[in-house]
DNA sequence: CATCGCTATATCGATTCGATATAATGGTCC
DNA sequence: GGACCATTATATCGAATCGATATAGCGATG
């Protein structure tokens, strides 16, 4: 889970630890505020799978004599993020900062990306399917269609299952079951608002017999 | 966070690990969806805390026969506990089903119930503070009134480190972080009214006095 | 009577959290 | 200039939880 979401980061520009939990924070913030105790560990994992590369400046000037050193900076946007890359690569170029490790994502990490983004991860944790649907830019539009889908059937059932027995519980208990519920319900039709604009934008507009009748 | 919700149900009634698991899905279920490797851990660390014991019925017919085993349930509500502990008890007396165990809570888990409730586990965790809100009846209504503005106040600090930089983000991110707010703002209204029908019930006429201003 | 599903306990590896340690650097105050 | 503190940065530890899996007894269904 947290995995998907450093090469999703990593997919754009090449970012130590530090950075990539800042950038969790700053934007995804209330989604998403990772613990370092998660960042760490899951960099070496990914690096032990090959899926991420640590860039690193221990002998000095070397960052800027790599070949593949190259800024990778396209103007995508987030003048922050540039600029902190730029200012962790002149500090581990002049005085080396204590083992800065800059990670670039590589082919095999890319490919693990989509994956992830597609298949892994489970639909019942909200923070799971949150970050996933965070980077869903990156998806084909009919897997992004089908994440939402599976999302939505998902929360359905979860409702369904604990629908109206709500009796022999206490005022408190109540409460917490009911609102419980109120927000999966609106977590639905959150979800059917966006599978509608889904629906509505045609990026490849399909035979009409790709598909077979409506879900829901 | 689970032991606490384990406690309060063993304050009802005792139980062993898979009939808690089940009145924690059948009851709270959309709350509460705890699996068997985070319950049968959880018992042996309460045990091993003195919090709880295994009343057992190794010896066959013992369970009968201990003078503290009587069936300590008084018509609180919930046949279908009352029943699922009978049907337990009479499996572990006649055939002794594989071995099976009875947790009953002691008064040193009855304390740690109380403290857990009220300062234990976090309050950024909706999880969390769901299950110690569910079991908030065994607390002191001041307590409950804590409990409930601590979290509250929590909910509106984390908002409030969200808000507006919304810039910079596509639209799946953005949505995903647009929704979560509301949800936490919709959180923050529930426990709005949830504070205002606390304060609304005197249990102790307080003097007026007692209360510095309003919070909010 | 075989097989299926439920009851029941238990353990395993993986993931995440929160706390803590360590250290270098930049800025502020006196 | 130097004492002090916040920020940047990496790393590790123990604890909690999950999901999968193993094991096994029992009742009902066919």
């Amino acid at each position: 889970m947290l995995d998907m979401a450093i090469l999703g980061l990593l997919e754009e520009r090449d970012l130590h630890g530090y950075e990539i939990r800042r950038q969790l924070r700053d934007h995804l913030g209330i989604l998403a505020n990772v613990s370092f105790g998660s960042i760490y560990p899951a960099l070496t994992r990914l690096e032990k799978a090959g899926a991420v590369m640590a860039t690193e400046a221990s002998a000095a000037r070397s960052a800027n004599g790599t070949p593949s050193a190259a800024p990778q900076a396209p103007p995508t946007g987030s003048l922050s993020g540039e600029l902190a890359v730029l200012r962790a690569r002149r500090h581990s170029t002049t005085h080396s900062r204590r083992g800065k490790k800059v990670y670039r994502i590589t082919e095999k990490g890319q490919q693990l990306f989509v994956e992830l983004l597609a298949e892994g991860g489970s639909l019942d944790d909200a923070r799971s399917f949150g970050l996933r649907l965070a980077f869903a830019r990156h998806l084909a539009p009919q897997a992004r269609l089908s994440l939402l889908e599976r999302r939505r059937a998902h929360l359905v059932q979860r409702l369904a299952e604990a629908e109206d027995p709500k009796i022999e519980l206490d005022v408190y208990a109540r409460s917490v079951v009911e609102h419980t519920a109120d927000s999966v319900a609106q977590d639905i039709s959150w979800l059917d608002r966006l599978i509608a604009s889904e629906r509505a934008l045609p990026q490849s507009v399909p035979t009409e017999l790709t598909y077979e009748g409506d879900i829901r």
